[in-house]
DNA sequence: TTGAAAATATGATATATGTCATACAGAATA
DNA sequence: TATTCTGTATGACATATATCATATTTTCAA
């Protein structure tokens, strides 16, 4: 674990918005206690590592507010996104249970602030309450499903059905801002690393979608103007 | 569920291939009796359905003897197969857990023999068997992480280096006849299916194979010469 | 056995995408 | 403000891969 801050900053996990829409909604209000008193909180900053491909975590992230993308490096040294974490999910679930080291690389995208509570003190969970193991356990069968589409469409697809696909992705999961343009800000070598490609055929086809008034392009930012046209594109 | 044909034969699930190596290993004495009382025993021949993406399943399938592939169709009407599962392993965790429509495909590859067993007798070992469950999760835990592998290698790996990592997986995974030769049987279109290519891509890149001495070829049997470069080539 | 159909193989060509070079813009720093 | 530096953009070109056409071989049913 690297560049984050500790926070030691006692706080109820009852009310927690993590709590709201993760397998935590199961857990007893003792159990809630259980874990408020052994959670650390921390301060995450943009750009900052949260774990790295290969190291072992030993327990999980609550993420309260901000998002990371998980990632894994390629022989060649390009960085692929696998998928990105947002406010109310929780990180690391799948190593935790296998009990192994991570698989992915999370970095912050934007400031965030997280809970990590230690594998000893959820692993009772899991005996002791089935619902919070069912829950879990859907949770990774989602992720398990939405990675073999991902799989599918990363070798079926085209590099611009992808692009237009993913653009699509980061308007309806991650929203506007009021100027309507797309939330999230990620740079065009990460958007390259979301859809599989180089950076430079990544800005190419950026450049030809504003050409076809698909999109907005001012800066970092991007925005969404016929969605309705992406969604074809991207068949 | 099409084309396979009901056999039922009552025999004991205590002994089974399938228990010894998947999260049945937890079941205990009573539990086996309950499940080989429900059970159901199919053959299914080479080519036949299991189930077909979209289905509702309810149950899973124990895998007795043989191989099927696991595969998606794309918009395009290609044919991409995500996983292949075999001998001692189980079919349908996913679906049965989320309680959702299976999402891939299941065909055979050669004649099987298969168990089926309904979800409602299943479902209640999540609760009475700790042990069951968690090698459940587990199970799910590591498809996750292989299917995350293989988005990876999709997006960022050449087809030439896809083949050469898909020989070498099919060959530790489902080993060689006496002569040698791949023991499972692909067509050419099954294998473009599962790297990601036009079959012609994947027939040229056999034969090109073949030319620099890496596999040698007979009518559809594949040999693999030499694994060592073959490994190099795949990166 | 024979013929038709399917699978395999290969060539010619088009196209998508990667790579390298270079220019430009905006951000960070002195 | 000037000066780097990093990210973005675009052109030129190389290459991988898909597509279409057409043999050739194998499979399988009549």
């Amino acid at each position: 674990m690297h560049n984050i801050q500790n926070q030691p900053k006692m706080s109820k996990c009852e009310q927690c918005i993590v709590r709201e829409f993760s397998s935590l909604k199961a857990l007893k209000k003792d159990e809630l206690l259980k874990i408020a008193d052994c959670k650390t909180s921390y301060t995450i900053k943009k750009g900052d590592t949260i774990f790295n491909e290969g190291e072992q975590v030993n327990g999980i992230f609550c993420i309260k507010d901000g998002v990371c993308k998980l990632s894994k490096l390629s022989q060649n040294g390009k960085e692929q996104i696998v998928k990105l974490i947002t406010k109310g999910e929780l990180l690391g679930q799948r190593s935790m249970i296998s009990d192994e080291a991570v698989n992915l690389s999370a970095v912050a995208l934007e400031d965030m602030e997280v809970c990590f509570i230690p594998k000893a003190d959820i692993m009772g969970f899991f005996d002791e309450n089935n619902q919070f193991s069912m829950n879990v356990m859907k949770n990774i069968c989602g992720d398990l499903k939405e990675s073999e589409a991902h799989t599918v469409s990363m070798a079926q697809k085209t590099v611009k059905e992808r692009l237009a696909e993913t653009l699509l992705y980061l308007e309806t999961s991650f929203g506007k801002n009021e100027d309507g343009s797309l939330h999230i800000q990620l740079s065009r070598d990460e958007l390259a690393g979301m859809i599989g490609t180089a950076t430079e055929s990544c800005i190419r086809l950026l450049s030809e979608f504003k050409k076809l008034n698909l999109i907005a392009l001012s800066g970092k930012s991007i925005t969404i103007i016929d969605s309705a046209k992406l969604k074809k594109l991207a068949e």
